[in-house]
DNA sequence: CTGCTACTTGAAGTTCACTTCAACTCAAGG
DNA sequence: CCTTGAGTTGAAGTGAACTTCAAGTAGCAG
């Protein structure tokens, strides 16, 4: 068993057969063919279908994803080495975006005593009404985080 | 100013007019009409539209969401008790997607080292092929978050 | 060789969360 | 009153990430 068919690839990634064959036309992943024209997949391709998991599960789309994997050598099998780097630049990532998550939880929280979602508002006692106020538009608490989540207004102007 | 245009609320938001109002046709809003048909918001909706982006951002589909806001009465305009308490459960849910990724930025941490993305296996230093040996099916060590995300196997058969 | 399951393709369909469009009406300032 | 920008509708379109389908072929156990 130096191959894997798209079933077996299916099984041991929890990836459906038409998703590998979707993530191949769409230049994620590769497959070497059999006399008869069925896909045979080198045991690398599961390690390239493990970080496809992984960087959705941050929340990350498939061009991303892609862009990232053509960062890895064309010509040679991905080394441990390849891998690391591409993993430590997700961790990172993956980082950023539980501090966006954390920030929006610690905010959240100090809302809840009064209920009012006005965040800044709540948390800072904001004198006056800085949105009606004019000038420096729209308060934004939180930036897009890779690109991904439009941008949380959360300072509208309650009560 | 006792309530506010399409365009109003949209600003004040950060919500596109025409997702507002495919939120009204989703039910998640509502809108009061002029003589004229236009729409007329409650400063109160201004509230509903920043528990929609707070909980998108957590990655909650608007089915969910329109779930939540319907545990608000309906009869009256929620008070912040209400508000209050819609926000702890948010707070909770976001909490819970946090440590799953708290977990897997952990488990990734572990990998970098030896890049190998078979987190199970690196960390555990598994003896054994697990998946191979039969018996107890593949280790998920992730948990679907609100029934958002595929359940992600981390421990493929990699080397 | 038979039979069966797994595999092949391209095209079309699905869900989510909206956006765009066309053709029209409203509201408000000058 | 007139103009202009903001608002109205239903229907259709978008893009991401797949899935489903139909009709046919491959691979392997017996």
């Amino acid at each position: 068993m130096e191959t894997l068919t798209i079933g077996e690839l299916s099984a041991r990634s929890g990836v459906a057969p038409s998703a590998l064959r979707f993530y191949e036309r769409e230049g994620l992943i590769h497959a070497s063919r059999t006399s008869g024209n069925q896909r045979r997949y080198d045991r690398a391709e599961l390690r390239r279908v493990s970080f496809i998991k992984i960087a959705q599960q941050v929340g990350v789309s498939l061009d991303e994803i892609r862009e990232a994997l053509a960062s890895l050598p064309e010509n040679r099998t991905p080394t441990k080495a390849d891998w690391s780097r591409l993993s430590a630049r997700w961790r990172y990532r993956l980082q950023e975006r539980i501090t966006v998550l954390e920030r929006l939880r610690d905010e959240l929280s100090g809302c809840i005593g009064c209920g009012c979602l006005s965040l800044q508002r709540c948390k800072l006692a904001n004198p006056g009404d800085r949105l009606a106020a004019g000038g420096t538009g729209p308060q934004r608490i939180l930036n897009p985080v890779l690109d991904l989540n439009p941008v949380l207004d959360l300072n509208p102007i309650l009560d």
